[in-house]
DNA sequence: GTCTATATTGAGATAGAC
DNA sequence: GTCTATCTCAATATAGAC
């Protein structure tokens, strides 16, 4: 409740953590050995405080994990809601869905990385699975709704389209590094535009020559 | 040195496990639970063995973990060096690696899905880790091949396609589940599809329509 | 090839002083 | 808000019998 408390990530002294300072240590170190693999020793090493002192902030480890993936979660479903209430054609629906996803991945780097590797070991990340399901419905359904107006292609099914689309566009957090804001809208141009046209050159002939 | 030795995955009885049937079921796990989260007396009681019996085919959890990497790796690297040695234009090696690979992630679902999960916390895990690295990058010089040859398109640089082709790919992993053959192959065709041809709508109107 | 111990380490978490 | 010290439990791994 002290005045230092609502500005986490722009202190970077060493002592006299808040909550969210912690957070950002521990997201990263979790991404970097893994959740499990990280030890609450291990973290208090990073921040340089004992392990005692992080559990004054957070009630256990769990909770840490549960607060960034929550931060993750709400961001990409933000994304569909606003996409929803855009309304219009589910084609421009799709298209913001997949460059919101894009942002998201990138301006929340971190938790969007923790998220992505959950595997459902604790009520915790049972309950960001069961999330993730509900928003990769929410997506298919999109896509069903685009292939039924004519707008995407319907000779794919359109769960596997949305899981090839979002495991294009998840896989970002495998390879990108910050360097800007320009470098986000670069990228998602660059997925919408692997995913809506391909990459064969529209020149190049067709499926003979290179399927053949 | 038994008869029994050589054929693992065909002897399904409970007892008198060998290296492979231990290998099954411990991948399979890892896969459940994540490495790390996965202690031996789980896997001991999965196998309905003692801790200490595991201990007779394997020095240790993580020997385990090198033997399945490896399978893994090996048959990704057999796919590369089978399109290099067809030879041909880059753009048809580049189908044969794609095509590949999903073979590969189908047929070996578990110890491939072990591998992209990997995070590089022993020295086993950083090995496999420097494999892949140098997969993807023969996979991008691959591409870049296929850029200057003209039957790629050159817009998008070529670390970024081939990370977003296997990003793609890769992630069948996370929702593919056995069922057969032919659904390899047709799971290889729908990425090839989306890959070059893209999800547009052949007669949609392109650019203008759907980003503006 | 498997078992019942057991050694040993490090984990998550708590108590209570400052 | 942080510390030292400690509890408790579960982890990997080993010893040695059958």
């Amino acid at each position: 409740m002290r005045a230092m408390s609502d500005n986490g990530s722009l202190r970077r002294g060493r002592p006299g953590y808040d909550q969210q300072g912690i957070l950002e240590v521990a997201v990263a170190a979790f991404n970097q050995y893994g959740y499990d693999a990280t030890s609450m020793g291990v973290l208090a090493d990073r921040l340089g405080l004992s392990k005692s002192a992080i559990y004054h902030h957070f009630a256990s480890k769990d909770e840490i994990l549960e607060r960034a993936l929550d931060d993750a979660l709400s961001a990409l479903e933000g994304v569909l809601n606003e996409a929803d209430a855009a309304g219009g054609r589910a084609a421009d629906r799709v298209d913001q869905v997949l460059r919101g996803a894009v942002h998201v991945l990138v301006s929340k780097l971190a938790n969007v990385t923790l998220l992505l590797r959950v595997r459902g070991n604790t009520e915790v990340e049972r309950r960001a699975l069961a999330r993730r399901r509900a928003f990769d419905k929410a997506v298919t359904a999109l896509v069903e709704e685009a292939q039924a107006e004519g707008t995407l292609r319907s000779d794919i099914d359109a769960s596997v389209v949305s899981r090839l689309l979002f495991g294009m566009i998840n896989s970002i957090v495998e390879w990108y590094r910050p360097g800007g804001r320009e470098d986000a809208d670069k990228l998602a141009d660059d997925v919408i535009a692997v995913a809506l046209d391909g990459l064969r050159m529209p020149t190049a002939n067709r499926v003979e020559e290179l399927l053949g």
